[in-house]
DNA sequence: TTCTTGACCTGGAGTTACTCGAGGCCGGTA
DNA sequence: TACCGGCCTCGAGTAACTCCAGGTCAAGAA
């Protein structure tokens, strides 16, 4: 498919797909006869994938290393679970951040009210 | 106190601290004769709260007019409440972004772990 | 057939939110 | 008196996009 289609699918926008291919973060993108990508399917489950990582906050240089192993094949698939691994305890912080700050909203909001009343 | 203890304080590092205050985020702070900067404990508690709003994602553009606000006293309660309980909705927001990506890690992991076997 | 439209291409500039480095002042200590 | 650490400003650098200019090409309208 197209990269529109594959921009739809995976949740990123095309020019951060360009951008991600041009940083070595999509292996194995083909050009059509014109010179425009195609993606397959196993292009697009990898660009969901990174789409889910940088939204959460996974940094370049660490999804950089994913894509670089994940090219490599099924060698390095210990080395990506621990990618992974790493990436869910960060998710486990960045939901004790959300909390947090869903307190001091809270805190804030209330004295807010003190003030209206 | 000074910047530095301002930055244990709130979060903040003192660069981004100085950062703020030159973006106007940071209303009132005072410099003593030698031309530092200090904090009262009104201005800690204001870093403290920007602190958290931009490590939840809020952009600097709503930071500054919730800061405006701020400036102008309670008469402005009623605007800062609406950009507060909008946040409010933004963490839900991400924290439904954090499950999904969680579910799509502990998938990928379960395919890792076949590999593995 | 010619013209327009729309999706794609590349290369490069612009944006956001910091972050760092250079160079300088000042008060306290060895 | 010489050095040190903490502060200052200004300006450049960085991460991760995001947008724009200028160009190609295929398909449909006039």
């Amino acid at each position: 498919m197209r990269i529109s289609e594959a921009a739809a699918r995976s949740g990123l926008k095309v020019d951060t797909i360009r951008y991600y291919e041009a940083q070595r973060l999509v292996p194995n993108v083909v050009r059509g006869s014109d010179g425009h990508r195609r993606f397959s399917p196993e292009n697009v489950d990898w660009l969901t994938l990174l789409y889910w990582l940088r939204e959460t906050g996974m940094p370049m240089k660490v999804m950089q290393r994913f894509a670089a192993l994940y090219a490599q094949g099924v060698a390095t698939i210990p080395d990506r679970k621990s990618i992974l691994l790493d990436h869910s305890r960060l998710l486990a912080k960045r939901r004790d951040d959300l909390d947090r700050c869903d307190e001091i909203l809270a805190r804030k909001l209330e004295i807010y009210e003190e003030y209206l009343r």
